[in-house]
DNA sequence: ATTATTTCTTGACTCACATCAACGTATTGA
DNA sequence: TCAATACGTTGATGTGAGTCAAGAAATAAT
């Protein structure tokens, strides 16, 4: 099951025989069903989550209990609330399956465990950061600066597959539209450009 | 000149005469004049500076050449792009110095060389980045859901330092506003809580 | 199969913030 | 010291996206 997980890393790192023995001593291999929690706000955050299948979200709720999407993870992603997991302190955030999913889990201790005794691993996460960070700056610019017909285009060129399988109101919910602005959206560009058959 | 450098790191990780033995060999210090430019946009991004004095901003300039300013870097701050650092493309940011500044700056080997030979370096460089991560996404879900007022009143309590010593308008283009929008924002906070004086 | 739930669309109306324009006040610099 | 430039305020007006409400389509559940 992890096979998914290993080849990730494998991208970036070199990972022996003998690291994925470890590595197969300390994650968990867990299942979700479709709308299952992964992390509930006021929740601690004890893992991070790797998708080997399906795809899961990130999101708060705010004070009017609109959900705002933080984050989509399809497979091959991580997906946690690194904030709570690194501070422990009690999340704000939900994560939970957009579809059935299917997760590689490593929990606190595995993660601190195997960065100490895997240094290729605490490399790999100093990559995984540093690109995170690097990527949550372009798309906070780009939430600034574009309109909301200009966000989802954007959006529709660099994850096409994520619009594809998330409900739309999550993606307005994500670019920080209301499904309304985004169905708008969506039927001006239509018109514009129709689809080809 | 370095000291206010050294310190830095050493509340992060363990730095002995050595290390700092090594790092003077590497890095270079560097003072900016108000107004003078780090990084223009169209350049490759070949260092990181640490400011040690004053105070600097990275931002871009958009179609109709309005400013959005990313980040402010005062003393104690590392300010990049670190797209451009990492990728060596061309970078779309400027960076420039609000007030004299001085810095200390690590360019692209110097800093990949002071990784390799000193762990805690790279230590603290992980940390940096996965610390950088998560208040950027605090402060973009703050974007999608604070009003006018409200981002302002945050980030009067998030950073007072940083609003005393910078332009109004820096302010404004901080938090995606126009200048008119915070100066009737800051209007109407006054009329509400008067200055104690 | 048909009810229930979730998701999407459309229209009418509102509003927070932007834009445009003019002017007052600091700061800076030869 | 007196332009010049940078910075901040105020008013009038515009607009993109939000809100409210109602119904249509699609999906899921029994």
């Amino acid at each position: 099951m992890p096979d998914h997980f290993f080849n990730k890393l494998s991208k970036s790192i070199t990972l022996t025989e003998a690291d994925k023995a470890i590595f197969r001593q300390y994650i968990i291999v867990k299942k979700l069903r479709k709308r299952q929690y992964l992390l509930q706000e006021g929740e601690i955050c004890k893992s991070v989550a790797f998708v080997s299948k399906g795809i899961l979200r990130s999101y708060l709720v705010d004070e009017k209990s609109n959900e705002r999407i933080i984050q989509f993870a399809p497979e091959g992603w991580f997906i946690s609330d690194l904030y709570s997991f690194v501070t422990n302190e009690y999340s704000n955030l939900n994560i939970d399956a957009i579809e059935d999913s299917e997760l590689v889990l490593i929990n606190q201790e595995a993660h601190a465990h195997l960065e100490n005794i895997i240094p290729d691993f605490f490399k790999f996460n100093y990559l995984q950061y540093r690109g995170a960070y690097i990527s949550l700056q372009k798309r906070l610019t780009d939430m600034f600066t574009l309109s909301a017909e200009e966000k989802y285009i954007k959006l529709l060129h660099i994850y096409p597959d994520i619009i594809q399988r998330v409900p739309q109101h999550m993606i307005a919910s994500y670019l920080g539209l209301t499904p309304e602005t985004l169905s708008r959206v969506r039927k001006k560009l239509i018109a514009k450009k129709p689809e080809r058959s």
